[in-house]
DNA sequence: AGTGTAGATGATTTAAACTCATCTACAAGT
DNA sequence: ACTTGTAGATGAGTTTAAATCATCTACACT
């Protein structure tokens, strides 16, 4: 380039602020460094960009019409990295409101103990704040999912709350808690297979659906009752003894916890948090 | 500034091009300096902008952002500085047809030889081409202008074909050219104080208005007549000896040549032109 | 396997950027 | 009118950032 971009800086503040002494402090040089600056761009220019009153100086026609496009040019690049500094030492990220309540949320103090620079921010719900960077953790269907993005495939199994009696499958009538999703395109919790794997019919078993695996499981919890869900969700509650199994066969579906464009992230955050992420799931 | 802003400038290169050679070659510099620029970028702001698979790079998803910013930041500070170095060795005028075809386009050579890195356009007409770094050179009231923008102030005198016999001023009928100026709120070329100044009482004058004065000059040229008109458009006639005055004697007028912020123009062409057509003009 | 290319890495050199010391011009106070 | 203080200009000297060189690795294409 013909002219320095440091020059064109010094300029852009001086005339911004009016002065070589302001633009001076606001960049932490000297104003000599701003005086130096300019005369050599204005040499290299060969054009005047501030008129110079004795102690006063004062933008020429020129000056004006530079200083507006450097300003307007260097503020859009200092805004993009503000953000880019902020996604470095942040992540953000949204996901299902059981993955949110169950997972990551009682996980996130663990987080930023082991990563002190960095803080978490969860999100749940739909908005998809695609402005930012934020980082989305979603539930999908293995064959449709680009299996690079895959964070965790899921397995279901039946819980109940801690210390109820295990149910006697074939006799009494059985109400479990299971899943509808709202998003019809998602394959259903594998019950079937299940009750297969576990040799049972489920002719006595009444099911009762929510929209959400959250919602089954905190009814289960409450009410002593059971719950097909993920393994995933519950893999928590199951080590700090707030539900149990009763010794039936977990079942592999065909759900999954996916990252859109996981490897497309290029902070250091969101690769921390990834890497977190796999490490807890597994 | 946390970042440089010449690695920013490689890494805004190194994006558009897709390749650390490429922009090496566009900002020349080496390859080495482009990936040093990089990666310090990268170290400094906590964040991976290319991915590297062996000896190809592209771009991450935060790279792909903070190149759009950067490109369009730079971009547009790239042209104004082309405009602003264009405006450096070239001088763009526009003023009336008459001072343009008497004076500015003959002397325009004279202009480039003796300022031989300067090029000069002459443009005429009402078009207020207020895009660029243009100098217009008006015709205005001396009463009205800042007297700082004014570069000349205008005589007139009563002009005919070189080498016609002096007219007889109170015997034979006489037609005299002179100018109506379209724009009405210019004073009138001042002939009732000429004829005042002259001793003569013009009764026997019949007046022809042209709506410039280039015109009225040049029929009296072509047809042996009289023209009332500046005398700073005649200079150079006179000097040639294409046309003549009479001993008849010049009279101040309320009119003037200007240039609107005359001392407002930052460019070294715009205050070299300013300088000789002041002495050209004097 | 052999060759050529793109990029990474670390040490060294170079040049740009910054500061210091000194000077001028103006403005404000006495 | 004569200080005093401030903003900037100027030129020489210093510092540090930026660029290069030499070397190395990984991949792609014969």
């Amino acid at each position: 380039m013909q002219v320095s971009l440091q020059a064109l800086k010094a300029f852009e503040s001086a005339a911004r602020r009016g002065s070589f002494k302001l633009a001076a402090e606001e960049l932490s040089l000297t104003p000599t460094a701003i005086s130096h600056h300019i005369s050599n761009l204005e040499s290299r220019l060969n054009v005047t960009l501030f008129h110079r009153k004795g102690r006063r100086v004062s933008l020429t026609g020129t000056g004006v019409k530079l200083a507006k496009a450097t300003s307007d040019g260097f503020r859009k690049i200092e805004s993009a990295l503000d953000e880019v500094m902020k996604a470095g030492c942040a992540v953000r990220v949204t996901t299902t409101s059981s993955l949110a309540a169950l997972v990551l949320i009682p996980s996130q103090h663990e987080f930023e103990q082991v990563n002190p620079d960095l803080s978490m921010e969860i999100s749940t719900g739909e908005s998809i704040d695609n402005q930012s960077y934020i980082i989305p953790v979603r539930v999908g269907d293995v064959s449709v999912v680009e299996g690079s993005d895959i964070i965790k495939y899921e397995s279901f199994n039946v819980f109940g709350a801690y210390g109820m009696t295990s149910p006697s499958w074939s006799n009494e009538p059985i109400t479990l808690f299971t899943t509808k999703w709202k998003n019809t395109l998602l394959p259903d919790p594998p019950l079937a297979t299940w009750l297969e794997k576990n040799g049972l019919d489920g002719a006595n078993i009444k099911l009762k659906k929510f929209d959400q695996e959250l919602f089954g499981i905190q009814k289960a919890m409450a009410e002593n009752g059971l719950v097909f869900c993920s393994t995933t969700l519950t893999k928590r509650l199951l080590k700090t003894n707030l539900i149990q199994h009763f010794n039936t066969r977990p079942v592999k579906s065909d759900l999954c916890y996916y990252v859109p464009n996981k490897d497309n992230f290029g902070t250091r955050s969101s690769a921390k948090f990834l890497d977190w992420i796999e490490d807890i799931l597994n």
